[in-house]
DNA sequence: ATCCGTACTTAGCATTCCATGA
DNA sequence: TCATGGAATGCTAAGTACGGAT
């Protein structure tokens, strides 16, 4: 782990607990369920009393008025609010016999079911256009085994199904044949070694396989942070217990009682064996491994949409496993159970095959329902929410709803102009809730800020625009406003900005007191009241459309900055700090690898060192030339900034490195001899290696003190010297442009705004614009994902 | 209106792959 | 040639959105 690796989870960290009663009760305001609801709740009770607050409409003076009697009110409901806390929340076990409900009768194993919801099977006439070959679409079709021969790729796919060539879109239905092979379960738990075990307060524990696994989850994350958040630790252990009971507890009599008593090492140290074992397992052997996965994977990697074959995404059902929360939650380390085929339910069209499920076992429930994309889904235990089996990013269905999204956002360039103008507008209306919207667009639109929907107690503590609290909005007048908040994922959101006078305002306003600590900025908004106001302008606009808007609006303007000149690699970087700005504009950050820091500084040295050489060589120059410096002295000027010292300290790094290499190299050669039974290498042979080294260290000090430089011999014209020295540059350039690359990428993350929010045609005109590969921009599965991009712009094209 | 269930997109980290350079 | 490390891919958590029931 490194330095900034730990700063940052600790930043996340120290953030989350400032708003956790859970995690830490020493502060004195939180009595933990109480005022955490209060915050939580307030709003909505005052949703419903809308009233007016009046406001001359006289610049300076109009803040001032009333809206206090509003907001007195406000914070007192909120007070209160704890009550009506209480209601919500029916649990899990309301919502579990809800469950598995059938939502379309068809043929339910488990039980059958009212007809409910909107029956769409309708086989819509939708002929079968473009997609010439197949076609088999009809029932029986043989369950189209994906015959081992046929596989995949190339021109085999030549015939491959354009939709965004057709123009037919049926609105609520998604397919008409929908077959697949079911998903793909984990293997079953294997027991470890007997030799393995859990040791409890010095004992070894003889645990049921069962138990095992999960005390083996543990041990596997032994040297993770995870592993060392109480947390995490006490969720895990709480649910290690319980699995314990439920198999009768350990075998040989231990009772287990402390987390601290455990000692999970032994078992981590067999892990990692195991995985070394694995990764040098390896000749060809491996190959023969991936090959056997790859076959088990093959029925379940392709289902049949429309007749067509198309690739599933998640086919294999997630494994069951120590639950790893982002940021501050309340139930990281919990166990996330094992799925059986009972507890899944699959979609196909009314004539699939039912898939095989495992010996001894059956689905939970089989749907027939068109109007949704997924084949699969179970419902997890950890927030009881469902998980989807669905199709892959470069299927058809996947293609269209992401060129609708990009086309929604393109939508938004006829509105634009008069939402901006209607919420400068409003941001001084006299309706308390008009100018929260006002406000909240402002933002949405201004720094891309997330919707921010409500979140309940047993998640993180995150934020987004309507769920914005007191406290992550800091004002510093005149204007400029400071926000500090964990977004999505607990990425913190840090921006010191200036912002408009009458937002700076109004923010004034919406903190205004009795407003404190853990309440609701915007009291009056949550992301539908925002979304109804929004299609106001526009169908189907809500929050997250601008931030597909502006990013990609962001990268059209900086790509129309670029000229069209530079090698590929110079448009690359050009192109790659278009993306940048825009990932930045989306707060999309990374946490900076392990190596940054001692990379950045290796390849600085490096590129020092180049220069070194190159100044050398422009002494050698002169050393052959003098009357080179009377014609040019531009350039040689550059040998005069380096420094003695300068030299002196490359000069050691570079011996110290040579050194250090011969003690490797000796140590490494050894070190095979041994294994094979050869003669071993002298130390004597060793001693002659440094020697040389230290040869080579005088001829530098030598260097130093007479400014005589001494090159390889065959350098021995100027133009030799001169091709060199040209040769020196540009990996110079090269080198630091990498640098620099490197550097400005460390804590941003270029791919999330590429994946989701860059309109992929601007990439494409881009290229073909500037003549670059796309190879270059879009790795290969981007390359299918965006096939229907790339296949059907040219490069007029604007987004 | 609000709540709640459902379904879909977006997100960063973990793991694997693969090129590169010591 | 092998180790290393960055890029690519895999995984699944965490968001947004929306409609129907209450």
């Amino acid at each position: 782990m490194t330095v900034e690796r730990k700063k940052k989870t600790q930043s996340k960290k120290t953030n989350g607990k400032i708003k956790k009663p859970l995690d830490d009760n020493s502060s004195d305001d939180d009595d933990i369920p109480l005022s955490r609801s209060s915050k939580r709740e307030s709003k909505s009770t005052l949703k419903s009393n809308k009233r007016r607050i009046k406001v001359e409409d006289d610049e300076e003076e109009e803040d001032e008025v009333d809206s206090d009697t509003t907001l007195s009110q406000m914070s007192e409901n909120g007070k209160n609010d704890s009550k009506s806390k209480s209601k919500p929340k029916p649990k899990s076990k309301s919502k579990q016999s809800k469950r598995l409900k059938t939502e379309d009768n068809s043929k339910t194993i488990v039980k059958p079911e009212s007809p409910k919801k909107k029956q769409v099977e309708k086989i819509s006439t939708k002929k079968e256009n473009g997609n010439t070959s197949n076609t088999n679409s009809e029932s029986n079709s043989n369950s189209n085994d994906e015959d081992g021969i046929a596989d995949d790729d190339e021109d085999e796919e030549a015939e491959e199904y354009k939709w965004w060539e057709d123009n037919d879109d049926n609105g609520e239905i998604q397919w008409t044949t929908l077959r697949h092979n079911g998903v793909m379960f984990p293997p079953p738990y294997v027991s470890l070694p007997s030799h393995i075990k859990l040791y409890y307060n010095g004992q070894a524990v003889d645990l049921p396989p069962t138990a095992e696994e999960v005390a083996g989850f543990f041990a596997a994350l032994l040297h993770t942070d995870h592993a060392k958040n109480t947390v995490f630790q006490k969720n895990f252990f709480t649910d290690f217990k319980e699995v314990l009971k439920e198999v009768g507890g350990t075998l040989n009599g231990i009772k287990l009682e402390k987390f601290e008593y455990c000692d999970f090492s032994k078992m981590h140290e067999y892990f990692e064996i195991q995985r070394e074992q694995r990764k040098k397992l390896s000749p060809q052997e491996k190959k023969q491994l991936r090959l056997e996965k790859e076959e088990q994977e093959e029925p379940f990697k392709f289902c049949e949409l429309d007749g067509r074959r198309e690739q599933v995404g998640n086919f294999r059902v997630e494994p069951p496993d120590l639950f790893r929360g982002r940021g501050a939650h309340p139930k990281t380390g919990k166990l996330k159970r094992r799925v059986y085929p009972e507890d899944i339910v699959l979609n196909l069209d009314r004539n699939a095959p039912i898939p095989a499920v495992p010996e001894g076992h059956k689905w939970g429930e089989i749907k027939h329902d068109n109007t949704v994309q997924w084949l699969a889904m179970w419902r997890e235990n950890i927030s009881n929410s469902f998980k989807y089996v669905r199709l892959a990013a470069n299927s058809s269905l996947k293609g269209q709803s992401d060129f609708k999204k990009f086309e929604k956002a393109r939508e938004l360039k006829k509105y634009i102009d008069s939402i901006r103008k209607d919420y400068r507008t409003n941001l001084k209306s006299k309706l308390m809730l008009e100018r929260q919207k006002a406000v909240a667009i402002y933002l949405i639109d201004v720094f891309a800020l997330r919707a921010g929907g409500e979140k309940s107690d047993d998640e993180a503590d995150t934020v987004g625009c309507c769920s914005l609290r007191y406290e992550h909005v800091t004002l510093k007048p005149p204007n400029t406003v400071i926000f500090d908040f964990l977004g999505k994922d607990s990425i913190r959101f840090y921006q010191e900005v200036e912002v408009d006078k009458q937002v700076f305002k109004n923010l004034a306003i919406f903190k205004r007191a009795p407003k404190k600590p853990g309440d609701q900025l915007f009291d009056r908004l949550d992301p539908p009241i925002l979304n109804k106001h929004l299609q106001n302008y526009m169908p189907g606009l809500t929050a997250k459309v601008f931030r597909t808007y502006n990013a990609s609006k962001t990268m059209q303007d900086q790509l129309d900055l670029i000229v069209n000149k530079g090698s590929v690699a110079e448009k690359m970087l050009r192109y790659n700090a278009a993306n940048r700005t825009v990932a930045i504009l989306c707060n999309h950050q990374r946490s900076v690898g392990k190596g940054h820091a001692e990379a950045v500084r290796k390849a600085n040295e490096k590129i020092e060192e180049l220069e070194w050489q190159k100044i050398r060589l422009k002494r050698a120059i002169l050393q052959l030339e003098p009357k080179e410096m009377k014609k040019r002295p531009k350039f040689f000027a550059e040998i005069g900034d380096l420094t003695k010292e300068d030299e002196e300290s490359i000069h050691k790094r570079i011996i110290e490195r040579e050194i250090e290499r011969c003690h490797r190299k000796f140590q490494r050669e050894n070190d095979k001899r041994k294994f094979d039974n050869e003669e071993l290498i002298k130390e004597e042979e060793l001693k002659e290696w440094l020697d040389k080294v230290s040869e080579t260290e005088k001829k530098y000090s030598l260097e130093v003190e007479t400014g005589e430089v001494e090159i390889k011999s065959t350098l021995n014209t100027v133009e030799k010297l001169e091709k060199n020295i040209e040769k020196l540059e540009q990996r110079i350039q090269t080198s630091s442009i990498q640098l620099k690359d490197k550097e400005e990428n460390s804590q941003v993350s270029l791919g999330t705004s590429k994946i989701n929010y860059i309109d992929p045609r601007l990439s494409v005109v881009f290229c073909k614009k500037f003549d670059i590969p796309i190879e270059k921009i879009f790795t290969k599965s981007l390359r299918e994902k965006f096939r229907w991009a790339i296949e059907s712009v040219d490069e007029n094209w604007r987004f």
